[in-house]
RNA sequence: GCAGGCGGUCGGAUGGUCGCCGCCCGGUGGGCGCAAGCUACACCGGGGGGAGGAAAGUCCGAACUCCGCAGGGCAGUGUGCCGGAUAACGUCCGGGACGCGAGCGUCAAGGCUCGUGGACGGCCAGUGCAACAGAAAACAGACCGCCAGGUGGCCGCAAGGACACAAGGUAAGGGUGAAACGGUGGGGUAAGAGCCCACCGCGUUGGCAGUAAUGACAACGGCACGGUAAACCCCACACGGAGCAAGACCAAAUAGGCAGGGAGACAAUCGCUCCUCUUCAGGCGAUGUCACGUAGCGGCCCGUUACGGCAAGACGAAGGGAUGUGCGCGAGCACAAGUCGGAACCUGCGGGUAGGUUGCUGGAGCGCAUCAGUAAUGCUGCGCCUAGAGGAAUGACCGUCUAAAACAGAAUUCGGCUUACGGGCCGCCUGCACAA
RNA sequence: GCUGAUGUAGCUCAGUGGUAGAGCACUCCCUUGGUAAGGGAGAGGUCGAGAGUUCAAGCCUCUCCAUCAGCU
């Protein structure tokens, strides 16, 4: 299963649902992927995408965030076992940090991202045994 | 040897561990097929390939694709010494003239040699522009000046001297400017002046050399023809427009377009028929029966249940009445209410979106050699295959050379230009130092 | 990737090749008991950068840089 997001309109989903977090030198946006919807097939596992834009600097430069953050997901991507989806925003100090401290961090986001979905998870399981799920992350999953 | 300038060339190498994107081969599974086999899907194993000299800026030129197009002209845009190269070019090569720098030479200039630079046709077709300064800025003119002679008075014994005035002569000197109808030297003169002479510049003519640009020479002229065309313009030549997000093919869902079906029959009763009422003609509806369509259920042509076939869909005739508007003193007359649409559903067709496939890399290709050419380049032969993605592939870490490499990342493809760039190598020129 | 447009004072914009301007904003003065308005004076510019043409360039030509927009 593919681990990248690539579509403009999931881009938008995350967007639209989901808040930005910050860490050091990156900042990032998750979001639980819905149920899927009948007739529709939905990838399966966790899916990252990057954002670099023209600000950070020229094709040379942007092509090396990306490619230092795609090995730092290499890693880093069986810390994520739920249906999720994540953004990574990169500052341009990714340029030129230390690899081990960039591969540090991206460790730690995913392992926040991964433990704030099992919190979502467990209060939707609870909340909608008995009632109309109140949560925002349930409630955007309904199609 | 060092420093500087110009041109060319290379654009980190190598080893290890993980990892990315195409391609090829083999195997397994899946799919199709009676089989042989095929395969665009998934996995495994192996092999091989994987950014640049500028990939950049998008400044030129092409290929390719679509659109347009009888033919010709104008307008517009671009190019611009000559010859050659090329698919083409604003590019490249060679040559010429000109500018700049250095050296040699000269009293000085012209000149010679080397290097180097550039959008280098035409102001003897026309029109325009030139602030400020300056007397004067364009078929020239005279401010301060200079000048023999004339007139006037003054000084002086006289020779003559200085002054003023009018009419002239002159352009050497002063001064302004970016630019003032040739420059230097000599003669000449009242003062001057190509007025005359020598050299230089310029122009005209002539033949000579050269494919040509042009060059050198001779004779003559006697200075006229100032600058600006990256001012309008003139001359010569070239040019249709858009661009791979061009274009081609396949094509879901939803909405919408077009065509057809839906839009049948029968009997009686009760109704409707356009502001309203009455009558007539025609038409229509509801209820009923049968047939039909759609959906569900039952295994089925069949049965059964539900729904559907629409504003009670026509618009004609005669008469009476009400309302509104306009006209009319009024009686009254005229006009108007309101328009033409077809439903659910089914079938077919065409356009077309998401998405997919293609265009997509073997080419005006690269390397070597021979030959032609001063060269750019071309012919021939041999060898090679060298990224082709689609949110977009080359990375991370550790060694060694060696220290950390500079500018920097293909997106339809080529030929150039321009710009960015650490360092290495080669060639040419200049200067300095040392040696012979 | 392709195609266009624009850069002038702190801001918004003018500017036929001949000394760079307007409005707002800023500083000082007058006016007022004080402020605003009004009047007067003043400061502020490598005309995005660099070359070239020209006697002379904000303007003409070329090359760079930056910003903005369109095509999907």
């Amino acid at each position: 299963m593919d681990h990248r997001l690539c579509q403009h309109a999931d881009y938008q989903r995350v967007y639209k649902t989901s808040r930005k977090q910050f860490g050091k030198q990156i900042a990032y946006f998750h979001v639980l992927r819905g149920v899927p919807v009948a007739g529709r097939e939905v990838a399966r596992g966790p899916r990252v995408g990057l954002t670099v834009p023209k600000a950070l600097g020229k094709a040379v430069d942007r092509n090396r965030i990306k490619r230092r953050l795609r090995e730092c997901v290499r890693g880093a991507l069986s810390l994520l076992t739920s249906d999720v989806d994540v953004i990574l925003h990169p500052r341009r100090s990714v340029l030129t940090t230390e690899f081990a401290g960039l591969e540090r961090e991206v460790a730690m986001i995913f392992r926040s991202v991964q433990a704030a979905c099992d919190r979502t998870k467990n209060a939707a399981n609870r909340a909608g045994s008995e009632v109309e799920p109140a949560q925002r992350v349930p409630a955007v999953q309904q199609p």
